[in-house]
DNA sequence: AAAAGCTAATTAATCGTTTTATCATATTAT
DNA sequence: ATAATATGATAAAACGATTAATTAGCTTTT
């Protein structure tokens, strides 16, 4: 902390008032002015003297810290860090900086919450959905929030998703071309929740049939795919709500003796790093995690400058590879 | 912003001065002191009221913001958010918070800089090694550094890293422990810099063999395996510097009718989930990521603290999979 | 010529903490 | 009995910026 370039060395050097300097290096064209050239003996005395204003200072004094919080739960869960590039990406030539809270419980969420409240965060993004927030535990006196991936319904709250039924419309026609009648649902969802899945089902005259939920671990995706595939076996094909179940899917599949994509097809959701590793190559929906970042710390921004809350949904994308293909019980029926 | 509750407020609910409260709540035991029953008064009335410091004044009385940066290059890459969630765990229960700084070019690294700079960070966590360190391009003017996965070989700078010379010599043992003597090795660094990988293989009575570069992606190293697969027939096992690689690895022995392990034993560096999805599974030496987040920021804030700076070395751990196994040719020799 | 208005600034208050210097009062030592 | 020390506190001065209130000197209007 060797010494700090302070708004009173810049105006010491240049003889006049550090309420001048400040308003000149904000550019304020309001009550207090400088005239033409004492504008620029100012700004060339901070160059020189290389003024940095100090943000604590400022921000205590304006009540705003330029500083947006972004909450996240798990930061190494894959999606969280796509998220976050976005929204610092957004941010990069703004003021704004983006303070960091991954949170793995409840309690560490109230830690990082009041932590943000304590350094005067201008708002908070939230990747995914805290359950508290639902709850009302989080105490929101009138903090801006973004939601990232979800909304809670709440009108102060900005929210950003991708559309769960037109990923599953995406799914169902992906489907329901290549010809599969007998598709299973492997989802983080309860069954009672699916009936985006169903219904984009029915627009292709197909009844949903096996809805399984299941954890986003692999181990898990692996039994519980491999209990669907025995005790089902006219399924020609399978939906997984991640890639890593998807790939779990492709595991059972082979524990079960069933070929992918020749007896089984297989999507997942993501179209992360896994599908291009995983044999056979996954097919997936892309979901613009970035593109959710970058509109999220955006919308936030508009929100500071006044502007209201609104939501944002956003879509997805077939990513065609060789886990999903015809089905093999009507080869010649229903190609495109 | 409607009214934060402030060490006044608590100070005249409790009726005492607000000194009082501040060094209550920061337990000091120095010059103000209170008495059990006001100390005990006083916490109740700060958990009553909601009381949250405000830093920015904190900050600004300490000149301390009581921020760190953490400087990443590129964030979606795999081991990054591994280390944040590291560092943003061992910051959980300290007054530090974590701003983040991810950046994809230089230019963009220097804006993080001057936009860390100007907020007063109180040290820096750089993971991955910026090339500009070396260069010296980054004004460092008594900033607190640590690198993190790297080091700068800066005296003033801290560093904490998995020593890549361990990670050899496990590698080397579990290949000569399986009696394989041909073994090829794809890594990120130039040919040249691995002299600890030749040497740990000399340990065993081998000259290292084929060593070949090339970048951490997928396609590339499919391409380049291939190509050394292609090139020396008699080799029976492939160290790869991380999973990705390692992966790409089996899928280039696919393509060249390689079985792994029984043709091919394959080692990839981070026990990723990569590992367990692909197939064979991966054999991986662990690094451990998150630790190496931890120590950093402890470290870190030890320097803050007025510690000198210095450097700690990580080891790696093999993880033993499918991919995996004993050399084909001499099936009886070198068992352990 | 007085009033009003503009320009170019200054002064001083303020933001919410931490911390130094100070002050009673009570207890112990001389 | 007086001085020294300990205990339990308070008042007030920082910290470095922003900004409302004020001022002094000009120019223009009435």
């Amino acid at each position: 902390m060797s010494k700090m370039v302070l708004l009173k060395d810049v105006s010491e050097r240049t003889g006049c008032s550090s309420a001048l300097v400040s308003a000149v290096l904000n550019g304020h064209t309001g009550r207090i002015r400088a005239s033409e050239a004492m504008r620029e003996r100012i700004i060339e005395a901070a160059n020189d003297l290389g003024y940095v204003p100090n943000r604590n200072a400022r921000g205590l004094r304006m009540s705003r810290s330029f500083l947006i919080g972004a909450l996240a739960a798990n930061l190494s869960s894959s999606f969280v860090p796509e998220i976050l590039a976005g929204i610092e990406s957004r941010c990069l030539h703004t003021n704004y900086g983006v303070l960091l809270g991954d949170y793995n419980s409840e309690e560490e969420l109230l830690e990082r919450w009041s932590g943000f409240q304590g350094r005067g965060v201008d708002g908070v993004i939230c990747i995914g959905n805290p359950v508290s927030f639902k709850k009302n535990i989080l105490p929101c006196p009138g903090m801006k929030c973004v939601f990232v991936g979800g909304c809670v319904g709440d009108k102060e709250c900005g929210g950003i998703w991708v559309d769960r039924a037109s990923l599953s419309q995406l799914a169902a026609r992906a489907f329901a071309e290549r010809g599969h009648r007998h598709i299973a649902y492997l989802t983080n969802h309860s069954p009672t929740e699916c009936n985006a899945w169903r219904n984009a089902l029915l627009t292709h005259g197909i009844v949903a049939g096996t809805i399984r939920s299941c954890h986003n671990f692999f181990e898990e995706g692996v039994a519980v795919a491999t209990a669907i595939l025995q005790e089902h076996p006219e399924l020609t094909a399978c939906f997984a709500d991640s890639d890593l179940l998807g790939t779990a899917v492709l595991t059972a599949a082979r524990h079960c003796g069933k070929r992918v994509p020749e007896d089984l097809s297989v999507l997942g959701i993501d179209d992360s790093i896994l599908c291009r590793i995983s044999q056979p190559e996954l097919a997936s929906l892309r979901q613009p995690r970035r593109e959710q970042g970058e509109k999220g710390a955006e919308l936030l921004m508009q929100m500071l400058d006044g502007e209201p809350a609104r939501d944002i949904v956003l879509h997805g994308e077939l990513v065609c590879r060789a886990s999903l293909a015809q089905c093999p019980d009507n080869h010649s029926e229903s190609r495109k």
